[in-house]
RNA sequence: GGCUCGUUGGUCAAGUGGUUAAGACGCCGCCCUCUCAAGGCGGAAUCAGGAGUUCAAUUCUCCUACGAGCUGCCA
């Protein structure tokens, strides 16, 4: 039997990175085997839908690489994959009619009052048990309601003895007390279903074998399982995750603002990295690698190997991880997203070339790129300070004479290429008889203005080009000669 | 409150009835070096607690503590 899974989501709002993982696992999964995934669109709940939420999902999915085979814009034979649409063609409703001719669900006229008495404070939480005070309605007065046009929901029938059990494939086998469970809602007054209907019906409809969803279901699970049960349905796989947590270890919260796949994005960070990261969280393959495309991964997904405690989402070691995919990056590629960047702060005529090269083994987000290259556009006003440093056994004095020896060499020098430098102030400096530092390090400073900065003086010059360079040393100049 | 799940360094984690309890991020130090990175080398740091089973428990069982999730006409 083929593998088939499926991808959820409710359009609501940006994809958090807890939902972009429980797709990527379910695309894992399917692929891993050379299965099949879905995407099917649970938008049962009009009072949240956002208008821009489809395009979210699809351009999350896009951006990430997890095509699937069949979706809203992918058909299938399973169709509509948008849950809005299979209530206009009644689906949810002839599933749940068939419930309540089983005796396995009912009809409920309740309101919203009554239901509110039901409520009771425990422990600072408000909660509800219903009391199947519709069940016991005759034939009859479930029909006057229903002619009478009363609103009505439709409940799940669960009785109150015995227990329910089912195989998770993470967590393994689960059981609980039937009286445990709620008469959860099927279909809601506005003839919806609810998202825990609409999922089973769904996933039997479109033969997925495998459910893959948060920890979150763990509990509720059992509904599910006796949903099937009433139906005849075979129950899936069920595979359910472990949460991502925030570093106070709470779910992670929309609020946070790191935590949906675009903010991230909007930060800098890289589709590949994140999809890699967040690939680790709650899974770990059999050897010590920790960088994986997309299509390693899928080589790689062992499910069984997912673990069951919640993992907490570091953005330390993400922006660690897009680190090490900058520096492997295709050169163009790593243009193309940096150069914005270097724009931002550097308006001048120079070369963004060597300036970005300079700057990829020195990045973890592209944003960083700004605060590291201010110096070249201008020289910041530094103190003369600078010019001592004891590693280098510089100063003051040693420093106005390097750049003073320093500047006719370089006024006559006219290739201001890396090699080109490199040659004319070694030739300097071996004639001199001191150390690199003596001369490099008051040369740097005076050309950026800065402590550190990346790459080293050649460099820096080499990018800046004569006359800039010059006009910084003369600068320098004048400080070391004025303290 | 009830139910369900979880607990290996700060974080991600491997692992097993007997191991020096991997590896990664981060941190610290050293090397390289004109600074910063990169790279190389090294270091500190972990089995929540208590009983039990056993010759032996991080590993198996139970209890406790702590954490999380659920307890919606949200998903």
């Amino acid at each position: 039997m083929v593998v088939r899974t499926r991808y959820a989501p409710s359009p609501t709002g940006r994809m958090h990175v807890g939902n972009l993982r429980t797709a990527l696992y379910e695309y894992l999964i399917a692929r891993h085997v050379g299965g099949e995934f879905v995407l099917r669109i649970e938008d049962t709940d009009q009072e949240r839908f956002f208008e821009g939420a489809l395009d979210i999902i699809y351009r999350t999915m896009e951006e990430t690489g997890l095509d699937y085979d069949e979706g809203p814009d992918k058909p299938g034979d399973c169709g509509p994959y948008v849950q809005s649409e299979r209530v206009t063609e009644g689906i949810y409703m002839k599933y749940a009619k068939m419930l309540v001719e089983k005796g396995e669900a009912y009809y409920c006229f309740c309101t919203k009052e009554r239901l509110e008495s039901l409520k009771t404070t425990v422990a600072g939480k408000e909660i509800m048990l219903y009391d199947k005070h519709c069940l016991h309605l005759s034939k009859e007065e479930i029909q006057a309601n229903l002619d009478a046009g009363m609103p009505f929901v439709i409940r799940q029938n669960i009785p109150n003895e015995g227990t329910t059990s089912f195989f998770d494939d993470i967590y393994g086998e689960i059981t609980v007390e039937n009286a445990e469970l709620d008469d959860m809602v099927l279909i809601k007054s506005d003839g919806y279903p609810t998202y825990n209907f609409a999922n089973v019906v769904d996933d039997h409809l479109m033969r997925i074998t495998h459910v893959v969803r948060g920890n979150e279901y763990l509990s509720s699970t059992p509904k599910y399982i006796r949903l099937y049960q009433a139906f005849g349905w075979e129950p899936p796989v069920f595979v359910h995750l472990p949460l991502i947590t925030d570093e106070e270890h709470h779910k992670l919260s929309k609020r946070s603002g790191h935590s949906s796949f675009e903010d991230l994005v909007e930060q800098g960070f890289i589709p590949e990295a994140i999809v890699n990261y967040i690939a680790l969280l709650g899974w770990s393959p059999e050897d010590n690698n920790e960088i994986f495309s997309l299509k390693e991964l899928i080589e790689k997904f062992d499910y069984t190997r997912i673990n069951k405690s919640p993992a907490v989402f570091d953005m330390v070691k993400l922006r660690w991880m897009n680190g090490e995919y900058v520096k492997t990056m295709d050169y163009d590629r790593y243009k193309e997203m940096a150069l914005p960047y270097v724009k931002q702060v550097i308006h001048k005529e120079l070369d963004f070339d060597k300036i970005l090269e300079l700057m990829k083994t020195r990045i973890e987000i592209f944003p960083d790129i700004c605060e590291k290259i201010d110096f070249f556009e201008e020289l910041p006003d530094y103190d003369v300070e600078m010019y001592t440093h004891k590693k280098m056994k510089t100063n003051s004095e040693n420093s106005l004479e390097v750049l003073e020896e320093l500047l006719p060499i370089l006024e006559k020098q006219e290739d201001y290429s890396l090699d080109a430098l490199r040659d004319v102030i070694t030739e300097y400096t071996v004639k001199k008889e001191v150390k690199n530092g003596v001369v490099l390090w008051p040369l740097r400073t005076a050309v950026s203005g800065k402590q550190s900065t990346p790459g080293g003086a050649f460099e820096i010059m080499e990018i800046l080009g004569k006359e800039e360079s010059l006009r910084r040393i003369r600068i320098g100049i004048e400080k070391l000669k004025n303290c």
